[in-house]
DNA sequence: TTGAAAGCGCTAACAC
DNA sequence: GTGTTAGCGCTTTCAA
């Protein structure tokens, strides 16, 4: 940045109002200062700018690549980050990372805050970062103190899920559930609820799973190995549902003809042609949207009791249910 | 930091030692820094490090999340570099975020080279970059100069996955290719020169496709339209071969009894139990050392010569393929 | 084995 | 509009 300034003949000052936008430096000036880094290929030093700022207006997100919705859901964080003035620094939970040390990695980078996708966290060790730092979960496993929330109102969903199949006629509704993943528990209750809000409490079926595609592939399984099929089930997520179609259709089940199903998550899994999935969507960019808003709402206006952020979801009705068969 | 030497009464240079494992501490004091630091809660400050260092010893990975096969080489990135005594800093290459901009956010981070995994670059871009940086391209589209490249010899794979359904006695051996995407071309013309090679060049037909699932259900609506489908399919990878794989099923048609079916990638998807996938392996882990080998070569060996690395993929037979219909 | 001092590249606060 | 100064938290070099 010397170099620049002393190419244009200014103080470094002067070039740093200038990359940063700010005001105090008149048209010409810029000009100027814009070309001779140009000229001496000058990058700002981000190391440098970290040290030494007030803030760093870094907001370190955490996630894994594993689950398609959490793909949409980091990609959507980028712009709403932006919105706000913040940058966003990614930190990817693997198998020879642990997440203890991904947040340090976040941290010693000066993130403000930070948001968590779709990890299995400890609440344990999650409340002694929030001591630290806000911390934002998006669909969180559990509750942690110190932690604001975003997350859908996700026996809404399900009710959703019901009420559209039995309005199709459907009564032997079964649950591929997710077992002790983020939402598969309010998952669980809304289908028991709305199951006997409807008079079918006697049809409650579920099937234990764990939002993977084998899960679904197991569930399907153990379905066929019945004299009767339910006719319709409403998976925990869009991969088992994945590995529930799929594996029925192999064994020549029709879709939605004999078995109509319905997805939680509406990822591009679901919207794939020929899995065309009816599914209950949790819009990406809303989400990011409220959890970048949430970190912002505590670093910059000062927001210090913690915030529980549930949104509704909608079905999103595609070829994958139907009337049940007159039997 | 200084609180922390403060604390222990000793010089700031010391702790620094401490933290960094450098020899030159006594054990004593060694325990008692870090005892002091425990007790402040102390952290290292990345950026403080990262600007007065004379190496930063960052590797700058771009990446795109869209294709499960480079999430499994984003993974195998992190332990590969850790073995060189390298970091990662991640930049994710999302729609309203141009490469150029993550690549410049990278630079700023001072990554002292950048490994790029599955993303459509321009040459031209790449080529303003390696100028400055080493490159790593993993399996590219288009070579540039300047930078090293890490891929798999498409050629042989596909040739691999020919011999094997030729040898299960398939003749009519069609192939669902990648258009302009990465090694797409290179399997095209290995698919050509294979069914030639086994006298078969009157049985090539090539479906133009682009590595996604929807062009793998197009392949397939297309071969459904004709009076009599091949026997067997290889597709261009993993992703188009499951478009292609259900949209069949959904038709009526077995596999393998009717049409057997090869993929690209060995992703996950191949692996799943009700897909399964014949697929030709590109191990992951094999490639991010590589990339971080080559990489590595540059920053502490001083090469400088461009290097291309080419490695043998595998054939890893599972259920989608068998013996064509007696007919 | 330890300490003192300098400075990485930038921004903030103030003066002109 | 522009310049001066100090210093962010650490590592490096040199000396003790």
């Amino acid at each position: 940045m010397s170099d620049v300034a002393a190419r244009v003949g200014v103080s470094q000052a002067l070039v740093s109002l200038v990359f940063r936008n700010q005001p105090g430096a008149s048209a010409e000036t810029r000009e100027r200062v814009f070309q001779a880094a140009e000229e001496l290929g000058y990058r700002p030093d981000a190391a440098a700018q970290l040290l030494r700022r007030t803030r760093s207006r870094q907001l370190g997100v955490l996630f894994t690549m594993r689950h398609p919705h959490d793909v949409d859901i980091v990609e959507a964080v980028y712009p709403a980050a932006r919105k706000h003035g913040y940058n966003v620094v990614l930190s990817a939970m693997v198998a020879t990372r642990g997440e203890r040390q991904a947040v340090e990695e976040l941290l010693a980078l000066r993130s403000e805050a930070i948001i968590i996708i779709g990890t299995e966290s400890s609440a344990h060790e999650l409340a002694a970062v929030a001591g630290q730092t806000p911390v934002v979960e998006i669909n969180p496993t559990a509750r942690a103190a110190g932690v604001d929330v975003v997350r859908t109102a996700d026996g809404n969903g399900v009710r959703q899920a019901v009420d559209h199949l039995a309005e199709l006629g459907h009564r032997a509704i079964a649950h591929l559930d997710g077992g002790v993943m983020p939402g598969a528990g309010e998952r669980r209750r809304g289908y028991r609820a709305a199951m006997r809000r409807h008079g079918l409490a006697e049809h409650i079926q579920i099937h234990s799973g764990d939002y993977t595609e084998e899960s679904g592939a197991q569930a399907a399984r153990e379905l066929l190995a019945h004299d009767e099929l339910p006719t319709a089930v409403i998976a925990g997520n869009d991969r088992s549902a994945h590995g529930l179609l799929t594996t029925l259709l192999r064994a020549g089940v029709r879709v939605p003809e004999d078995v109509s199903i319905v997805g939680y998550d509406d990822s591009q899994l679901a919207r794939l042609s020929f899995i065309d999935l009816t599914s209950v969507r949790q819009d990406a960019a809303e989400v990011a949207e409220l959890a970048v808003q949430a970190a912002v709402e505590r670093l910059d206006d000062g927001r210090t009791a913690d915030r529980d952020i549930v949104l509704n979801p909608t079905l999103v009705v595609r070829g994958s249910t139907g009337p049940p068969r007159a039997s």
